[in-house]
RNA sequence: UCCCCAGUAGCUCAGCUGGCAGAGCAGGUGACUGUUAAUCACCGGGUCGCAUGUUCGAGUCAUGCCUGGGGAGCCA
């Protein structure tokens, strides 16, 4: 693609540095290809050095970083003078020949013969080399997303969302979109964001494509929903966001078993997808520990939750049967392996109606939770569904929940029920553990907590 | 909803037992032909979150409020 900007400069007035018609315009990813020959890069000037009768111009282009090094002999008096006054992040066409050089971090360098001034910033940039805080680059997410960082992860984050459709694609899933205005609460409706909805009273954002998507799975057998989900909880802890996005998988004559494989083979896949496209950048630019990642293949290992209340104790950590895991619980017994822990068949008291029990011990519930290893927590939550009609219509009396707005879910099951499993993945917290963050607010471009709605 | 912490220059912070408002970076001017967060010299830069109180005197102490951060619960 060509940048706009190459297009913009294209269709304006000549200025006084005006490019030559025959230099190529190039990214800074494809230099190597170009070395010798004369080339316009447009980009953003990231910062700036001098010394004497040299400046050095950091142009970031979104494809990389490259010094751009202008000498006095080589370009007209103006265009010195003005190269040493430039301010951080002017957008600029910068025409040079591109040179090898051991000194420069790339390998080679552009040796300048004019620059353009596209636009000068009309303001001082607020976001300088130095630390800052993390209120304010929240404030200056707009701009923050310009950084190395944030562009590093950005892109872990697109290859991971690429990976979860070539995944489910590939194995004969049908994509099908989960509506995001809903009528009712899956799990009650305390921590759901309520909107007006005409005549109709209230409507509220999805808190989980999951019930839709069973309904879906009796119709094609394989499918999966990605889009986003709102969690209305006042939670303040690195691992929520009140927007965030996942993908949930449903599949029709699955048990927990298959679940459980489905799960392990689909969060290798993601990880080593992430691995492959960007190890340069998650090594040097995240400071991730890679071979921590490389290591993330099946067989994961599986426990019952009454086996992580034993790893719990034997910590030396107080724990009765019955209890959660909570974030404390879920890092001693992530961290007693290397690679994701897979924990089964839950009290079923802890969890959500739709779970199908244990036929072996009907005080359990069949479902799964994926533990991330290195303190990252639950990634992946899901399970085998109730599919007999008497069995879940109890379920929803004990959950006290309304049953009229269920009546559709209990056509499931009235209407050719079958066994069937499926699960939820948190796409910020996979990548954040991909990444080695230590938030999720930086998986995501714009960020939505409890205190924060802008930018 | 609960617990803890912080708010001082554009940014990151220091400011002791209450006594003239500070530094580094950023910005401006200049020097330097290889800088990597360049260096060096000089210059400009303040509603100390807001309000009330105590005091001869409050950035500092007290109370309330506001804003943010960290954590818990809940979950992905």
């Amino acid at each position: 693609m060509v940048m706009g900007g190459a297009d913009l400069s294209r269709e304006r007035p000549r200025r006084r540095y005006s490019r030559r018609a025959m230099s190529t315009s190039v990214h800074v990813a494809d230099l190597a290809a170009h070395v010798g020959e004369e080339v316009t890069l447009h980009g953003w000037l990231q910062g700036r050095r001098s010394s004497g009768k040299l400046h050095f111009l950091q142009l970031r282009d979104g494809t990389g970083v490259v010094q751009c090094v202008v000498f006095k002999g080589n370009v007209t008096p103006e265009v010195f003078a003005e190269a040493d006054h430039l301010p951080q992040e002017t957008s600029l066409a910068v025409r040079g020949v591109v040179k090898r050089d051991e000194r420069s971090r790339l390998g080679h360098e552009l040796d300048v013969r004019a620059v353009e001034v596209v636009a000068r910033p009309t303001r001082e940039y607020p976001l300088g080399h130095k630390d800052h805080g993390v209120a304010f680059l929240m404030e200056q997410r707009h701009l923050w997303l310009r950084s190395q960082r944030q562009v590093a992860i950005l892109r872990v984050r697109a290859t991971v969302v690429r990976a979860i459709r070539e995944f489910f694609d590939g194995r004969g899933f049908t994509l099908v979109d989960a509506p995001i205005l809903t009528p009712a609460a899956c799990e009650g409706t305390s921590t759901l964001f309520e909107v007006p909805y005409f005549d109709l009273g209230k409507a509220f954002l999805t808190q989980s494509g999951q019930l839709y998507m069973e309904a879906a799975a009796m119709a094609l057998g394989k499918v999966y929903c990605l889009g986003p989900t709102f969690r209305a909880e006042r939670s303040k802890t690195r691992r929520h966001l009140t927007e965030f996005w996942m993908v949930e998988p449903e599949v029709a004559f699955l048990d927990l078993a298959g679940d459980m494989e489905l799960m392990e083979s689909f969060v290798s896949h993601v990880v080593q997808a992430a691995l492959r496209a960007h190890e340069a950048e998650l090594r040097d630019v995240l400071e991730r520990d890679v071979e921590k990642l490389r290591q993330v293949r099946p067989p994961f290992p599986r426990i019952t939750y009454d086996e992580a209340v034993e790893v719990i104790r034997r910590a030396g950590h107080p724990m009765t049967w019955g209890d959660d895991i909570g974030g404390d619980e879920e890092t001693i017994v992530a961290s007693a392996y290397d690679r994701p822990v897979m924990v089964h068949r839950y009290p079923a008291a802890m969890k959500a109606f739709y779970f199908k029990r244990d036929p072996a011990d009907p005080r359990l519930a069949l479902g799964c939770d994926v533990l991330a290893p290195e303190g990252y927590g639950e990634i992946i939550g899901g399970g085998q569904r109730e599919d007999d009609l008497a069995t879940l219509e109890a379920a929803l009396a004990e959950h006290r929940l309304p049953r009229e707005a269920f009546e559709w879910y209990l056509d499931l099951r009235r209407y050719g029920t079958v066994p069937h499993a499926g699960f939820g993945m948190g796409v910020e917290r996979c990548v954040a553990w991909i990444c080695g963050l230590h938030h999720v607010r930086e998986t995501i471009p714009f960020p939505r907590m409890t205190e924060r709605i802008t930018p």
